[in-house]
DNA sequence: ACTCAATGAGGAGAGGCATT
DNA sequence: AATGCCTCTCCTCATTGAGT
């Protein structure tokens, strides 16, 4: 490969190919005809000897040498980008901008209050709408595609064309009704196993109901779920009032233990940690709003830490 | 039947190179 | 510097073949 004579709009048309996966689609994102992006896949095959894209269905899909190409040549990309345009100002205080991202249940109730507090003060005129986040497979497609800027939360599956920013970490407590509970006592495990159960289980849940059963089967144990609720939010008020305790995250827990008569205790059970993460796409290298925005959250997830 | 990638034909424009 | 030739890439239009 004689690297000198690279023609660098062949990497565009490979970028655009990457994130398109479809031959047409990619020649109307860069402007070219799709005989001509057919000619540029041509060259680009030739240029790295191998394939690079299959027919698959209606579609193309990446052969392993172009997924490992991907990276190398999005960073150059970027770099020539970022050194061909500098830097947009970009000034929040005044900016006017809609962002629309997706939150997980968790998400909503605990890391965008945060973060609005924090638009309110910085970034007065940038609009934020949040979607519901229940299927991450759909969510990360409309990512891919530009139909959000954003997802939160927890639990969320990898994509080869979107990044992952860990926000902090999060484990589990148990609430019970505070009339109920003792406060100076971690929840026995026989009682945890007794007592009946709320259950938050969202469409495509979690994961969190088969992690306690397993845990639970592991001791020769089985709890009673008494309770399934859609929403996380009923669930201390489910559980007030009542014999039913319930496990949370325990930054949602907290936040209705004023709202609600109950109490946070500790699990009798070493329930694994999970993390919340912030994913998005390199659109943002281009996107100066977008990058601040980004930070944005990811301070909002800082002062969220422990 | 339909969609989509690949290819060919024919023409236009840009750039490299040798010549004048 | 100007010119002509050549190559390359682009375009549109039409067609083909594979896959669904």
């Amino acid at each position: 490969m004689n690297l000198a004579a690279v023609d660098l709009n062949l990497l565009v048309a490979f970028e655009a190919l990457m994130e398109e996966r479809h031959v047409t689609r990619a020649a109307e994102r860069i402007g070219l005809a799709q005989p001509s992006m057919s000619s540029a896949l041509r060259r680009l095959r030739a240029l790295f000897a191998d394939e690079l894209f299959l027919r698959a269905g209606a579609g193309m899909q990446p052969t392993e040498k172009a997924l490992a190409l991907a990276g190398p040549i999005g960073e150059a990309l970027r770099q020539v980008r970022s050194a061909l345009a500098p830097e947009l100002a970009f000034d929040p205080a005044t900016a006017r901008r809609r962002i629309t991202i997706a939150a997980t249940d968790y998400g909503d109730l605990v890391v965008v209050p945060e973060l609005t507090r924090l638009l309110r003060m910085e970034a007065p005129n940038i609009d934020l709408a949040v979607r519901p986040l229940t299927d991450a497979t759909a969510a990360l497609a409309k990512l891919e595609r530009g139909e959000l800027d954003a997802l939160i939360g927890g639990h969320l599956p990898d994509s080869p064309r979107c990044i992952r920013h860990r926000l902090f970490e999060e484990r589990f407590v148990c609430i019970r009704d505070a009339a109920r509970a003792n406060r100076s006592e971690r929840l026995s495990l026989d009682d945890y196993a007794t007592l009946p159960h709320a259950l938050f289980s969202a469409a495509g849940g979690d994961g969190l109901p088969s992690v306690i059963d397993a845990l639970l089967a592991r001791r020769g144990l089985k709890r009673r779920v008494a309770v399934t609720l859609a929403h996380v939010v009923a669930v201390p008020f489910a559980v007030a009032g009542t014999d039913l305790i319930a496990t949370l995250a325990e930054r949602v827990a907290r936040r209705f233990t004023h709202l609600a008569e109950i109490a946070v205790v500790a699990p009798p059970i070493d329930i694994p940690a999970f993390a919340i993460d912030l994913i998005h796409t390199t659109r943002a290298a281009q996107d100066p709003a977008l990058r601040w925005f980004l930070d944005a959250v990811d301070r909002s997830g800082s002062r969220l830490r422990y």
